[in-house]
RNA sequence: GUCCCUAUCGUCUAGAGGCCUAGGACAUCGCCCUUUCACGGCGGUAACCGGGGUUCGAAUCCCCGUGGGGACGCCA
């Protein structure tokens, strides 16, 4: 039985790269049949907070990942203890009684000589013991795990395909820190055999941890799980994914009004494919998925990309639905929508123009509350020449029964009689009314924002026609 | 600096040695539709990083460069 975990630390919101894991690790769970599994790895006591985890959580389930979990690290720590209690007494561990700025002028000296910096061992038994170092009184250690000197590790990455690393290049890490709280690389082990994980699942980032990891695993005498390591995302630029990229967080898309299915959607395709196919749901995704197809090497976040597929969901979203998400903004934006046109009609006229809720809104500000148009568009539109036709346009108005057949027939009347080509109408008309240049077809837009209206802002304008 | 990974249109990608005159999508350009703007339809520009091998045959396999990414924490 295939078991997959989403291992985030929660030190910040849900970002797109963490979004995109999780959804790679959920989706080959649930096409295996398995189980997806969320586990807060909280064991920077620093910079963890509450906040995060309820982030992440909003995260995860804005986005439709369902989970078994939570599970937090740090209600484990017996657990650890105990673990490494068991290395040490196998020597596969040991007490490090070095201090930080001892290690950090270690690290300076080796990186002043081009070498890798990493930790030269001085405290394992037999070299403590060979230049006499003892327990200073009263100092608390950290516990190395004691990498093996020579040799290799390889393993079989389900994505990147056969990896090696000679234990030269690896140091003896800490697992476990003097407060008794682990470090990543032990606690992910640790958590990955008790919670009996199949398939490590993770960004390309932890490629190098994973030797010492399976170090870890053969000390301990476990199995090792599978591991598929993701390339990363990268900004639109290049750069590697940070706050300089505006909308990282998941949930600021929800906030710019992007629809979680155009998002998945998105973040699927992004390293991952199945033929030519571009668009595609959840459940089809979940049929679909594999780790064969997943690409090796960073991909770039293209925002552009997102908003058309954002833009393919929004059309053929339920109306009501769009209605609903789009009153916030509208709200927001100043609109009372109570005794304006039904939100479900106008998110239906305007939701194949748009390509996020936010533009929605602003499209739709116009039917509940009278714009203004600019000083150049009242200029550019209205003329002396089409004012007559206008005039006559209000009288017919003021006498039909509303509906766009009927506007449509009245403006064609008074074209017609005054010898103007349809669009010379519509357009000052469309300006007066709604005081933008473009809206959707003109008797459709004067239907919905109603006869009274209408008429007011007719009324209103045509005091700024020349002449 | 050292180690690990990686390389197809501007971007995301298809591609498992002959189906490749390299396909799709976004973006871009043109035309059509049209009541403005969109939507939609049709079409165009655009890529196998370089050099060596292996092979009858290489985008695909190997090596070397080069570019890109990652790692080198008592962060995860």
């Amino acid at each position: 039985m295939v078991r997959t975990r989403f291992a985030p630390s929660p030190t910040g919101y849900l970002h797109i790269g963490g979004a995109r894991t999780a959804l790679f690790c959920w989706a080959f769970a649930k096409q295996q049949g398995g189980t997806f599994i969320l586990r807060i790895e909280d064991t920077d006591r620093e910079r963890s907070t509450e906040a995060s985890v309820q982030a992440i959580l909003d995260g995860m389930n804005w986005l439709g990942m369902d989970y078994e979990g939570p599970y937090f690290q740090m209600q484990r720590l017996e657990r650890y203890r105990h673990a490494v209690e068991q290395l040490l007494r196998d020597g596969h561990a040991y007490e490090c009684y070095a201090t930080r700025e001892e290690i950090d002028s270690l690290r300076e000296q080796q990186r002043a000589r081009g070498e890798k910096p990493r930790y030269d061992g001085r405290w394992r038994p037999e070299n403590a013991r060979r230049l006499g170092l003892k327990p200073p009184a009263g100092a608390k250690p950290v516990i190395r795990f004691r990498t093996p000197d020579s040799g290799e590790v390889t393993f079989n990455d389900l994505v990147k395909g056969p990896i090696t690393v000679a234990n030269a290049e690896l140091d003896d890490l800490v697992i476990m820190r003097a407060d008794g709280i682990p470090t990543y690389n032990f606690g992910v082990v640790i958590d990955d055999i008790d919670m009996a994980i199949t398939h490590v699942v993770r960004g390309d980032d932890h490629v190098n941890n994973t030797p010492r990891q399976i170090n870890i695993y053969r000390a301990l005498g476990a199995s090792l799980p599978l591991f598929a390591h993701l390339p990363m995302i990268l900004g639109a630029d290049g750069e590697r994914l940070s706050k300089r990229h505006g909308a990282v967080s998941v949930m600021q898309y929800h906030e710019d009004g992007y629809l979680p299915e155009a998002l998945n959607n998105y973040l699927a395709r992004l390293g991952w494919s199945h033929g030519d196919a571009e668009k595609f749901s959840m459940p089809q995704l979940v049929e679909w998925f594999d780790l064969r197809h997943i690409s090796k090497s960073p991909a770039r976040f293209d925002p552009e990309k997102l908003a058309w597929l954002n833009q393919q969901y929004l059309k053929e979203a339920d109306d009501a639905r769009l209605a609903a998400l789009m009153a916030p903004f509208l709200e927001r934006d100043g609109c009372m929508l109570t005794g304006g046109p039904e939100p479900k009609r106008v998110a239906a006229l305007l939701k194949e123009r748009v390509s996020t809720i936010e533009e929605l809104a602003d499209a739709a500000v116009y039917f509940y509350r009278a714009l203004e148009p600019s000083v150049e568009l009242r200029k550019q539109h209205y003329t002396a020449a089409v004012r007559p036709a206008l005039s006559a346009l209000l009288e017919r108005l003021t006498a039909i029964e509303w509906n766009r057949a009927n506007i449509s027939a009245a403006m064609k009347a008074v074209a017609a009689e005054c010898q103007l080509k349809f669009p010379q109408l519509a357009m000052p008309l469309r300006v007066m009314v709604t005081g933008e240049p473009q809206t959707p077809s003109v008797d459709a837009t004067l239907e919905l924002i109603g006869q009274c209206p209408v008429l007011e802002r007719m009324a209103r304008e045509l005091a700024h026609f020349p002449g």
